[in-house]
DNA sequence: TGGCTCATGTAATCTGTTACATGATTCT
DNA sequence: AGAATCATGTAACAGATTACATGAGCCA
């Protein structure tokens, strides 16, 4: 069992989905701080079934087959153990700090075109999470969406922290430009 | 050519460098976006060694042998084109969050404890930043440290998100226990 | 003397991405 | 008709960690 395995059991305890359609969903969803390619999913789809934790069954909708994977209840077993093993080391490498940290090889125009792309990427994954924070607050079910709205939280915090960051960063790069 | 031979090459820019001490260099200074292991790291100079992009010489410390490798001139041409290279998407995985997003299937507890953990490891994270902080400044060789700084200061920035993040998650946590 | 850190290195394994194949449906 | 999206899947490759091997000097 993987850290893959765990995401697809933890997707499949909300509701039954397809291959194509987990991928969709950590693209969006976890998009600040996971992520998983079809290359995983789907092998790990098949081991699970195979395994018993999963099962599924083809559903039609309008004349296009899915496979809709549900938990069973050792699947559910296995997430539920899984969520008590102390936490990964979480796993971070962000490319543009190497660049920053070894600038002084090139010039302050091409760091600054560097740290704009950052700074509009981030500014847009605060958007989506904004989207997605109103989106949950709307519906309202009391049921606890609460969870969500931490791990929103904590997505709002680290990329602001990055926009504040870049934002500072290029003007201190244009001051220096201009003397 | 892959990132950790640029990694190598900017390290080694700055002065020579043994593959063990390039280690531990990655394991204190980048610890918050970037690591490597030593099954990257020496099959890493070998190649670049062999590429006439670094040498090196054996030298000796106190009857210990080391090879201490230097850039060479191609070696610098190939990490100032990296620098020019667009920025790779950042990869993060933060298997905490995953948790988080699931821990309706676990106890108020087991995520206190996570989150605990959590806080404790990245608030030593922000003293060591900190440290590394006051000791540049004391430099104040002029010569620009300036980067070096910037990239302390993304990593103050992001671990405080972290740790604020933490607290009040806790709290959260902490009261809904009570009800 | 025994354990720790220094120091270099490799092989096996695991993890993860990319590129491709296939085919149906929907949209323009 | 042709392109885009839906949908499932695999093989080849690339990237990275782990565990081990080896040996020397240092410290208690």
């Amino acid at each position: 069992m993987r850290q893959t395995d765990y995401v697809i059991l933890g997707l499949l305890s909300e509701k039954p989905l397809s291959g194509y359609e987990i991928k969709k969903l950590i693209d969006i969803r976890f998009r600040f701080f996971w992520s998983e390619s079809y290359g995983q999913i789907f092998p790990s789809l098949k081991r699970l079934n195979a395994d018993g934790l999963i099962e599924y069954y083809i559903e039609n909708i309008g004349g296009r087959n899915q496979k809709k994977y549900s938990v069973k209840k050792k699947g559910l077993d296995a997430l539920r153990q899984w969520l008590m093993l102390p936490v990964e080391k979480e796993s971070i490498r962000i490319e543009l700090l190497l660049k920053m940290y070894f600038s002084n090889y090139t010039d302050n125009e091409t760091m600054i075109n560097h740290i704009l792309k950052f700074e509009t990427s981030h500014k847009q994954d605060m958007m989506l999470l904004n989207m997605f924070n109103s989106e949950l607050l709307k519906l309202q079910e009391d049921e606890s969406h609460e969870a969500i709205l931490k791990v929103i939280d904590f997505g709002l915090k680290v990329n602001k922290a990055y926009v504040d960051w870049a934002r500072e960063t290029i003007k201190f790069l244009e001051g220096r430009d201009i003397k």
